[in-house]
RNA sequence: GGUCGAUUCGUCUAACGGUUAGGACAAGAGAUUCUCAAUCUCUAAAUAGGAGUUCGAUUCUCCUAUCGACUACCA
């Protein structure tokens, strides 16, 4: 087999949503499995529908993922650019090879005649296509006198490219996932190659050709290009590639999370989760959040998504990228279309965070403590979080898992204070604190154990005091440890907020 | 409407024609603990329906239903 390259080729249109980022992944997963490039081409041949800042927004996107590209835009290549409005230039001679060899025609119809037409028949209760039968009665260099075509060309007026889409021929397709197809082509349309409008071809034929001259070993792309299979099966054909033609894989859609459809950039954050990698900061003001600014980490949000139409067939679900590049392959890809599931989501970050080094995540929590005016160090960050980490779901939980480590109780937790903080509970506190204030050695484990001997020699009640204790050290009512937390804040910290609580808080 | 595709627990999925249909998330119960999480154990939960092929069908074929994609001088 020639060697595996691969393309990711979004248009820059928007923002890319994760649907459109697991494509760029699995595109990604294939060439390193197989020893190859993954390239990056921007598909920017709508001129109309151009986004600025849409394509810086998919290289970070990719950036942030681990998704890196060996060839494309913003790292060049043999094949470059690879920007396809910078390639204009050799689109329109491909166009015409497809016309002299008969393949393709000049077609002259307006868009204005063109949409009367669709009108006029969607009123009888009909669907126009510009195919075989239509082609004959319309404008275009096949049913025009020769003269009248080069009159008009000559004379500027504006004229498209289309197909010639063979009559009542069976296509015959293989795709890596979905395995043998056939259509016949009197189902389809004489599609529009190139206009000279804006001198830029369509998607089809800038696709063909772009594939072609970068080698492109293997299309992976997503389930709504499966109807446009057979016309480049035959654009393939009609340049005489198909010895050269790419292997297809279409991957199953990614749906909507409620509702029906698939999903879609528009659908931005309305589902109370993100549809986008990164914030994404329309033209028309509107901001949807991303799935990093939401606290996600980017090797969560990758596993993730790899496993959402894909598995190996194993009960493993956590996979490192180098994991997934070891084991992907497309034909465990699924079918069918995935809703994806938000709680799982965070699932997969929460098992992340947990697999964290201290270090890493006092990383996270150090501005947060700045942030709400502690100064630390990155140590006591460390150990502080190491005691609550298997606790947190995101970063931003972080600090409120640790804020008591650094700062004794402003307040005390009315419910817990009423139901724990009575005249009895206090006197056993004093005796505590006594206790505390006798130890030599302030440390977890023999703390807890001569504190546990009282309370079993003088039968007292455990939980009680065990809540009193917490709540005049955290001033809430649940956390971790409360031992951990004492040694972490040390013997004389300790005594303090219990004299602070036994001064401040009204018997209940 | 037409063409194509898909269909296993609520969700993501596993099971190269032979399993008590497995796992994970979510849910429920219990264990543990000083509390709350976490953790551990357990429970409930699915082959869309109907024909056929076969000794045997979640798996192959056909029909129906449902869902989806496409049906632009958009990608």
């Amino acid at each position: 087999m020639s060697k595996v390259r691969v393309r990711f080729a979004p248009s820059p249109t928007g923002a890319l949503h994760i649907g459109g980022v697991r494509t760029a992944l699995y595109n990604y997963l294939f060439a390193r499995h197989n020893g190859g490039e993954f390239l990056l081409r921007i598909e920017d041949t709508d001129s109309q529908r151009f986004v600025p800042g849409a394509e810086e927004y998919i290289i970070e996107s990719l950036k942030w993922c681990g998704i890196k590209v060996d060839e494309g835009v913003g790292v060049g290549g043999p094949h470059a650019p690879y920007r396809q409005s910078e390639r204009k230039d050799i689109y329109l001679k491909y166009a015409l090879q497809l016309v002299e060899s008969g393949n393709a025609y000049y077609a002259f119809d307006t868009a204005e005649e063109l949409n009367a037409l669709r009108s006029a028949c969607e009123a009888k209760g009909e669907t126009f296509s510009y195919d075989a039968k239509s082609r004959g009665s319309l404008k275009n260099s096949l049913s025009l006198p020769a003269e009248e075509v080069k009159r008009r060309i000559d004379a500027g007026d504006q004229w498209v490219i289309r197909f010639k889409m063979p009559e009542n021929e069976n296509v015959e397709m293989d795709d890596i996932i979905r395995g043998h197809i056939t259509i016949n082509t009197s189902t389809l349309d004489d599609k529009v190659l190139y206009k000279s409008a804006d001198a830029l071809p369509t998607y089809h034929l800038a696709n063909i050709v772009d594939d072609h001259l970068m080698e492109i070993s293997h299309v992976i792309r997503g389930e709504e290009w499966l109807p446009s299979l057979p016309l480049h099966f035959l654009l393939y054909r009609a340049f005489g590639w198909t010895d050269s033609q790419p292997l297809f894989a279409h991957l199953p859609l990614l749906l909507k999370p409620q509702g029906q459809g698939k999903l879609s950039k528009r659908d931005g954050d309305k589902f109370g989760f993100p549809v986008f990698p990164l914030e994404w900061h329309a033209p028309d003001g509107e901001v949807s959040m991303g799935y990093r600014e939401s606290g996600y980490l980017p090797q969560a949000f990758v596993n993730m998504l790899a496993l959402l139409g894909w598995n190996p067939g194993t009960e493993q679900e956590i996979f490192s990228m180098e994991e997934l590049c070891e084991q992907f392959s497309l034909e465990k890809v699924s079918k069918s279309g995935a809703r994806f599931n938000a709680e799982k989501a965070k699932w997969f970050n929460a098992q992340y965070m947990r697999a964290a080094s201290d270090e890493f995540l006092a990383g996270l929590l150090l501005p947060q403590l700045k942030e709400a005016g502690i100064d630390t160090t990155a140590e006591r960050a460390a150990d502080a979080v190491a005691i609550i980490k298997e606790r947190a779901t995101f970063p931003k939980d972080l600090l409120d898992l640790t804020i008591y480590m650094f700062r004794a109780p402003e307040s005390y937790d009315e419910k817990s204070v009423n139901k724990f903080w009575k005249e009895e509970n206090v006197a056993y506190m004093r005796e505590l604190r006594e206790i505390v204030a006798d130890l030599e050695v302030f440390e977890k484990e023999s703390a807890e154990h001569i504190v546990r001997e009282w309370i079993e020699a003088g039968q007292l009640p455990m939980g009680k005091i065990m809540n009193c204790l917490r709540i005049a050290i955290m001033g809430i009512g649940q956390g971790p440890d409360i031992f951990s937390i004492c040694e972490f804040i040390g013997k004389e910290e300790t005594l303090r907020r219990i004299d602070a609580a036994l001064a401040k808080i009204q018997t209940a």
